[in-house]
DNA sequence: CAGCATCCGCCACGATACTG
DNA sequence: CAGTATCGTGGCGGATGCTG
C-alpha cells in the first residue's frame, strides 16, 4: 500500500479545521506566547504583567488577554476592592497548552547557536 | 531559598536572546509552519508546494522559503535542467524543529472541541 | 518552471488621552 | 488600578506583470 499522496493531507486546507492554521492563528501573534509564559508561575495582576513583559502596550495586553480568555487559556478574576484588583491566571487548558510550547521554546534555546551560524553562513553567501 | 522573582526571568526581555521572542519571530508568521509541515514527508518543488499549500501566493512562498533557508531549516537545490527544477527539503535542523512543532499541532488538534466550547461560552456571556 | 519587481490596501500595533 | 476610545502608521501580504 502506498502512502497517502501529499496533496491529500488535511493539514494544508484553508479552513478552521486545519490544526496547523489554528495554531498559527492562536499563538502566532506577537504577544500571546509571552503572556502565557508570564502566567506559568502563578496568577498576576494587569499592571504587574505589563511591567514584566517588556515592550507591551496597555492596549495589546488587554486585547491579547481577552483573546486568550476567549480561547479558554486564561481566567480573569475581578476583586471588587478599592481600588479594583484584577488577577489573571492560566486555566487548566492553558497550563496544558504551555507544556508543548515549553518544549518548543527549549528546543529553540538549545539550538540558538546553530541557527545563528546558519544565518551568518547564509548572509555571507549573498 | 525563595524562588527567583518573576521579573528576573530572562524569558521576557526584549532582545534577541529571549527564546520565546525568537520562536515567535521565526515561526509566528502566516506561512512558516505550513511550509515546514509540507516538507516533512520529503522534498518538493516550488510549484508543487504552491499548489499544496492552499492560499499561499508566489511572493510569500518565495519569501518564507528564503527565511527558512536562512535560519537553516530548509535546503534549496537547483537542478540545471531545462526547464530548471528546484527542490526544497528540510535540513536535519528543520526535521528536528518539526518534532516539538508536531507535538504542539497534535495538542491543538486534540483540544479543538474544548477550545470551540470555550469560545462559544465566552461569546454568549458578552 | 521558478522566480523578481512593483504597487497598494489593510490591519496589527503603538501612542495618547480619557474613565469607572 | 485597570482598563476603554481614538487616531496614525509601518509593514505584512495580495495582485499583477515581467524574466532567465
Amino acid at each position: 500500500m502506498a502512502k497517502k499522496p501529499k496533496s491529500d493531507r488535511r493539514i494544508f486546507h484553508n479552513n478552521e479545521d486545519c490544526p496547523v492554521r489554528n495554531v498559527v492563528a492562536q499563538i502566532g501573534d506577537k504577544w500571546s506566547l509571552l503572556i502565557l509564559f508570564a502566567l506559568v508561575d502563578g496568577s498576576d495582576r494587569f499592571n504587574a504583567l505589563k511591567s514584566r513583559i517588556e515592550g507591551i502596550s496597555q492596549r495589546m495586553l488587554t486585547q491579547t488577554l481577552r483573546d486568550l480568555e476567549r480561547e479558554g487559556y486564561v481566567n480573569r478574576t475581578v476583586y471588587p476592592e478599592v481600588p479594583v484588583r484584577v488577577e489573571y491566571a492560566l486555566t487548566e487548558l492553558g497550563r496544558d497548552l504551555v507544556k508543548p510550547l515549553y518544549k518548543l521554546v527549549c528546543w529553540a534555546d538549545e539550538h540558538q547557536q546553530e541557527i545563528h551560524r546558519a544565518r551568518r553562513s547564509y548572509d555571507e553567501k549573498s
